[in-house]
DNA sequence: TTTTTTGCAAATGGTTTGCATCCTT
DNA sequence: AAGGATGCAAACCATTTGCAAAAAA
């Protein structure tokens, strides 16, 4: 059974046509970034590698992220707040988010319309989509249930 | 003829409301905000003020635009970028926005379709929508023809 | 007179960078 | 070998904050 390219594989061939190396601190780092299965940030994913007996430079950490991005295996995601957040690209179709103002839960969604819209915005200005990204900030249902809910 | 309320008048209500006070300070960032016609940076609101002979510290300046959004006025959009950009919100209707990634141009659109994707997703999820966000990135038409455009 | 505001300068905190050393290729 | 990669600590930089002085209500 050949399995499709796995992430490790596409980051080489990346790296490889970039002139870049791989190197071990690259390699956790992937492995570590793909074993984290929810939006984390730089801090979470340095945390995650030394609770795994790993260590790598924050450094390091924040260079090989922007790899990752380049290379499209990672997402930039950014909620408002100042710090960056990243989740997977490869392996998952393309979603958006719902974020709850009150509890900070971020629910993904996906949903065709929006590409439609996208074509049709985008064709009236002679524009060329390459991404898109859609927040929808308001409150889940939770949250409006019991109205006093904090932020986490 | 009587004109409809202004952002003078709605800020000092919302000051009112809050039991914050009006001061000469806050009244020229606010005009200041209002005279300038783009997306700006606090940075740019900053410079802006003093070009125009007044002083205000940049403290001020960082303080009154979150009282600015706070109130309604002011909308914060992030553009990918570490520092936040900010734009009118009184007097406009909501719009979102085409970022060309060659020349960091920015259109903004509005379209209906995205206020009822808004509310089927939101169906879905039991979730409550106050605002949204959605940027599309791409390449613009002028960039497009001439394919050797770099960032401004 | 009481409470907010302001300005200043110092602190914050995520991210980036310079540089000497280390390691792939 | 030779040029990219790493780690460290220092630098960045937009934004925030502590505090004493100034000013609204």
């Amino acid at each position: 059974m050949n399995e499709k390219m796995n992430e490790h594989e596409l980051f080489r061939k990346f790296l490889k046509s970039e002139g870049l190396r791989f190197t071990p601190e690259r390699t956790i780092i992937l492995e570590e970034a793909f074993s984290i299965h929810e939006h984390f940030e730089a801090e979470d994913l340095l945390f995650s590698i030394r609770q795994h007996g790993h260590r790598v430079s924050k450094a390091t950490v924040y260079r090989t992220l922007a790899l990752l991005v380049q290379c499209g295996l990672l997402r930039e995601v950014i909620f408002g707040e100042r710090h960056s957040h990243y989740e997977h690209v490869f392996g998952h179709k393309h979603h958006d988010h719902l974020i709850c103002l009150k509890c900070g839960k971020i629910i993904e969604f996906s949903d065709e319309t929006i590409e439609r819209l996208q074509k049709s915005v985008c064709g009236q200005y002679r524009f060329e989509p390459v991404r898109h990204r859609l927040e929808i900030m308001g409150t889940c249902e939770d949250c409006a249930r019991h109205r006093t809910q904090s932020k986490t």
